[in-house]
DNA sequence: GCTGGCACTCGCACACGGTGAGTGCCAAGC
DNA sequence: GCTTGGCACTCACCGTGTGCGAGTGCCAGC
């Protein structure tokens, strides 16, 4: 049981902790703070935080820093969310809204976000598990070699070339154009496979193998690119992190590497709302100091793509998770424009 | 006019230097190589080599490191470019003989790259000047909303949106789409800004607008993708750079993040044959510390784009240029094959 | 339960001196 | 004239020692 003063010492050593990257003392929290009590009662609160786990002491006779289990208090209970000013709000509009293509969006997400928080950010490209097929364009680039472009709602376009067991005419390329869209527009990607199942049945014997290849083809296509893919920027920001550098950054850059694991970070991910992820709590063992805040965005109602940003547990939480959702909404309205 | 065993003298100090990453004076010196003469005599060596500017001492009273322009020469007339073993070259080719479309393709060399060479790696995306057009496609997705679709000889793939200012039917867009293809297929970019120029007028009057939007749209893909993009990879061998991290890897991971810097720099390099840039010969100051080895890979003869790694200047220079040229062969063929 | 006082701890910064690698110079030798 | 061994000198580096100060835990009193 945690009295409301011992909650806002807490809350006053993050906010210094945060603020100077110094272990923080009672004399100092009493100084900086109005709490309205004696360094010596900070200082039998802070034992009393200490015995519960929230705060710990890198040495004897030093300040305390916050556990990963202070922060996690912090998040849950103490910190709100911190609304950008509105010139931010600004910036982040007219940022976005000069971007031309989906790449561009990414692109310029992640910059947007990294400048905000100072921070690693991380943004997935828009998720395909729950896209529909806008359109499917099969090209004839030679006799018996075939482009498939695959278009998404998301205004994602992927491409594959295909050799074809045998020639192909023009007529029989336009047919299977035909019927392939008028199959599959506008279906989420997992009903595709059933949707096209008896495709080949209905063309020429001499057509059907390359008819099968094609559907194959963009049966993979799309189970490929269900793995999203991500764009990260910012790393620079890491070397902010603290003095005792190549170990820590380290790691953390080889994690970045690892868009399997990022994925993965971004996966764990709630659904919806917020996700703040605290040292220990990240099963990836390089990023056991860092935090990641994650948030989904979407055109509409669902998501269907995480951003977010990965940064020292030391982290200002209200004003990156306040930063991390404002950019996150933008982006939501961007791609529902487009 | 440096005598024969100077030039032994300064390829025995870049070696150890950059084998120890500490100043190298002339007693360690003899005693690792077989100079045939007594330290006193490289030391008398030494001193005329600092006098000429190839080597530097840190403080008096220590060893010798080389400076950039003894790398320069290093590079120029001492060192050779180091093959890769049989295995490493197997390694290439397995690995990147698995890639499946382009994006895998540039994916897979940066991170085989960032490997072999211990650095950072980067890969710019087959260029877009030299390109030809293979196809264009436009697509109806709603009565006036077209996309259009540029696919490059390199396999490229671009997308727009494009709001026509009238509705603009079935029939029109075939007829469009023919002739476009027509005129542009096998084109150089550069060529078709005059192949369309009258397009416009062969349509009907109230499909004129439409026309003209499409072209500048594909014109203005032309002309924006013929500004490259890249991808980057290994920035986590930045740490092992030196102890007085932060303010090296700094500057470095900026530089890395602004596209254009890295451009530019990849830009620099000479058409054809591989390119060393030497810590200050690198016009971005926040480069200055470090060497770009650059080439040019492509299908056929002519490169169509570059790639190569950015590290310390104190690297492998035999072993980096070998590992990059070898590279950029397979990727080369790779390309050629698809 | 809060507060002031007090003794104690211990990391940090700084000064000090010894050590050793490395240098430049010089006089002698091939 | 180049090479060599000798020699005095220079410093960066490292380990030790010390003073300082921030911070703590405990306790007695209010």
């Amino acid at each position: 049981m945690l009295s409301e003063r011992r909650l806002e010492v807490l809350r006053a050593i993050v906010q210094d902790y945060v603020g100077t990257e110094e272990p923080v003392g009672s004399k100092a929290l009493t100084e900086r703070h109005q709490l309205g009590v004696s360094p010596a009662t900070v200082r039998n609160d802070m034992a009393a935080l200490e015995d519960e786990g929230f705060i710990a002491q890198p040495h004897t006779s030093a300040g305390r820093i916050p556990t990963d289990k202070g922060y996690r208090l912090f998040v849950d209970r103490l910190a709100g969310v911190k609304p950008l000013s509105t010139p931010e709000r600004r910036a982040i509009q007219n940022f976005l809204d000069a971007s031309v293509d989906l790449d561009d969006v990414v692109a310029r997400t992640v910059r947007l976000l990294a400048q905000l928080t100072r921070q690693v950010a991380v943004v997935q490209y828009p998720s395909l598990t729950r896209s529909t097929v806008r359109h499917v364009e099969l090209l004839s680039l030679a006799p018996a070699r075939l482009m498939l472009v695959l278009i998404t709602d998301t205004g994602r376009v992927e491409q594959r070339m295909i050799d074809c067991p045998a020639p192909f005419g023009e007529t029989s390329l336009a047919d299977l154009r035909a019927r392939l869209n008028s199959r599959v527009v506008g279906r989420r990607f997992a009903d595709v496979p059933q949707l096209v199942q008896d495709l080949p049945e209905s063309f020429e014997p001499e057509d059907r193998g390359t008819v099968s290849t094609v559907l194959a083809t963009l049966l993979e296509t799309l189970v490929e690119e269900t793995e999203e893919r991500l764009m990260i920027g910012g790393t620079a920001n890491l070397t902010r992190f603290g003095h005792d550098f190549p170990l820590t950054i380290r790691p953390v850059l080889e994690a970045l590497e690892e868009q399997v694991v990022l994925l993965k970070l971004l996966g764990e991910a709630t659904e919806s709302g917020m996700t703040v992820r605290i040292g220990h709590e990240n099963a990836h063992e390089g990023l056991s100091s860092t935090s990641v805040v994650a948030v989904g965005y979407g055109s509409g109602d669902e998501a269907v793509a995480k951003l977010g940003v990965v940064g020292p547990t030391r982290m200002d939480y209200p004003g990156t998770m306040g930063a991390v959702r404002a950019v996150a909404r933008y982006v939501g309205q961007i791609l529902a424009e487009s």
